[in-house]
DNA sequence: CGAATTTATTGACTCTGGAAAAGAATTAGT
DNA sequence: ACTAATTCTTTTCCAGAGTCAATAAATTCG
């Protein structure tokens, strides 16, 4: 009668935790921390001991999950505890960032752990400054890519496009640096690769990857924002990504830092784009300098320099425009923690110390104790965001 | 064995549904709307119709929900809907805004009918300008205020205080308009009247009676703007109000709209309560029309004269200010309705056209949708707000 | 080696909610 | 007027998830 305990179902193709909550919640705590007692689980989930092992067994039998002895030696008195940890390398992942020039692809494993990485330009579309890649030659290359990380064995493929992506519905509304609309990527690039896909926002799919995997772990709230090309950021409130009423959520970038400051692409006034995007940024150091400016390696090398101080200037007062908007985030919203993430350079170096002394100053009240991380935001990371929102969809977690 | 069916717990002193997470999601429905039908109750709240009907049943059996036969004739074949509706009347709550000056208070029913206003003034401290109340003037006067209220079967008091306001630990951290620190003062108030005491943040609470009551309903993302002596805003995401990981949210008067504008109070520059705050905006509208303005009744009347045009450009680009700061929130959340409040004068008014034409302009792509609603904020409505704090309280909201 | 200690599992029980059938209260049709 | 159709509500039965408490397991300590 003790073989009246039911089958497990494993199912490949869909394997996972949705079916219980609980399951998925613990699941969703192992994954992100990578391994985890049974005890542990417990008050993380807030479940009692008894639901945590009738959630785990199928996970072990799934091959989700594995027991691993403690590698501490035990202290104490007691039955040691036990540990379950992630199967990481049961599934791969192919994440996929689409830019207008070239698209970024990495292949990692449960984990998002990166593998690899392959980066595939885009046909030249004419001479334009800013090209718009046909949906078909991203595809193409998508495919191409795919084969280059090795197909087999891929669960799940995620991609990440700028502008407004409807996750659910899997089609870019509209994306301004692609020149697309209305486009069902997700439908196209899944009968092109056979290959269950899945789509999102860029800045969105990165800011999941820090939920999941990096800063934003133990933290209900926080910010992620994305200095580069435009300004963006990700907003997790109570643990849940804003997505906004409309799809428009985050978009720091045309928060106003000056009422009557330069006007903006977006048709307002006095964006931080519009000041601190990185066109608009170079620009106005070449005037400064006195010569072009055409990287932000090559600006931070001016601000360097010995005659650098009217760049420096400008930096600063740039430095304190991002802080500004920034300082809108938390005074709204009261994140405990925000990273800042620049593309291709250091934001504490180039900004110097007024992006965090005005960014404090700003802040109201005890929104000030918020926690403020500053990192590079390095080239595979938007592939590798794109690669953890097919893993939170294979998971469980559609949004 | 039919009589097996357990008696219906009926307790008076915490009357309610927060048994069962659906008895009180059905509550909260009936609630907010007035009444509903059982099936609206199902698909309002996910709920088969087999679980609407055990939920609703010891609401009935609590004297919670009544039923009521529908006004409408019915309309085609088949078994009339039958209608619960709340028994309103069934308890009475108190709400206090605390004031520098004075307190107001109101009575209301279950649902935040105001049925009497009362208004206390405290005795003034001395001459200054902002003065500080002493705790127990304030307790005073809230004793006073259930007296000529009515005290008897007040089920609880809520109580409506600015500043930075633990309501689960019911203290008032820092309140720089009250001159408050770490007050106890949910359980100071609750010794001096017996009662149960509910506080919060007084922009929250106004918040909360949008949400259950008024523009709120129906919508799971929206923002309350409330323009007075400061600048606030009261944030409702995904049906929740944010409170902020440090208690610090909706700051929107600490939003900066210009970093190299005014000094504010707070030692931020370029706040927008530095600018359209009331004093702020009385004092500047005194320099331009080269007189004294004491009232914002009276700034109105200056903006209509014919010799006002100073006064009118000054008004109009405070509106521009105060859009700006708006479009933060809306750039960031993207909420599908604002509400904004304005203390003593209509904003379309005063401000003119530039207010909503400036918000639609630095709206971000399709978060411009948002509905912009604008009203006068009556005196007693933060008294309301407290009132309704009360009253999710007592329905079994904690938060 | 037994006692103590800590962790994990089991099994009985409870509770919530869903599905579907039954019941109730009405209109429409003949 | 009676029957059928219709629509809303209630009942009944069932399944699943989770808790509690007892039990089992794996260790250290004396």
């Amino acid at each position: 009668m003790l073989g009246a305990s039911k089958p497990e179902r494993i199912r490949r193709d869909r394997p996972i935790t949705a079916d219980s909550p609980s399951a998925l919640a613990v699941f969703t705590e192992v994954l992100s921390r990578g391994s985890a007692t049974r005890g542990e689980l417990g008050t993380l989930t807030g479940l009692s001991a008894g639901a945590v092992t009738k959630a785990v067994r199928p996970l072990l039998a799934a091959g989700l999950l594995r027991e691993r002895a403690s590698l501490h030696a035990p202290v104490g008195a007691g039955r040691p505890v036990q540990i379950v940890e992630v199967v990481a390398e049961r599934e791969r992942f192919v994440g996929v960032k689409v830019n207008a020039e070239q698209i970024v692809a990495v292949a990692t494993d449960l984990r998002a752990t990166v593998t690899d990485t392959v980066e595939i330009a885009l046909p030249r579309q004419g001479r334009s400054l800013a090209p718009h890649p046909p949906v078909e030659e991203v595809v193409t290359a998508i495919r191409r890519a795919l084969v280059a990380l090795g197909r087999h064995d891929v669960a799940a493929v995620g991609i990440a496009v700028s502008g407004d992506v409807d996750r659910s519905g899997g089609s870019v509304e509209f994306s301004p640096l692609l020149g697309w609309e209305s486009v069902p990527l997700r439908d196209i690039v899944s009968a092109a690769t056979r290959l269950p896909v899945v789509i999102d926002n860029d800045v969105r799919a990165v800011t999941s990857a820090e939920q999941w995997f990096g800063a934003g772990l133990g933290v209900d709230d926080f910010a992620v924002v994305t200095i580069g090309a435009g300004i963006g950021c990700g907003l997790v409130v109570s643990s849940k990504i804003q997505r906004g009423s409309f799809g428009v959520a985050g978009e720091l970038g045309h928060v106003c830092v000056d009422v009557d400051g330069p006007r903006c692409h977006c048709g307002a006034q006095g964006c931080v784009e519009a000041i601190a995007g990185r066109e608009e940024l170079l620009t106005r150091a070449g005037e400064v300098a006195g010569r072009r400016v055409r990287t932000m390696a090559g600006l931070a090398r001016l601000a360097k320099s010995d005659d650098g101080a009217a760049v420096r200037e400008l930096l600063d007062h740039t430095g304190r425009c991002v802080a500004v908007a920034i300082a809108s985030v938390v005074n709204l919203f009261g994140p405990r923690r925000v990273l800042i993430s620049a593309e291709g350079f250091d934001a504490d170096a180039l900004f110097g110390p007024g992006l965090r002394q005005t960014l404090q100053r700003q802040s109201f009240g005890r929104a000030g104790e918020i926690e403020v991380l500053t990192r590079e935001l390095p080239f595979s990371e938007w592939a590798r965001g794109a690669a953890v929102i097919a893993i939170t969809d294979f998971v469980g977690h559609r949004v």
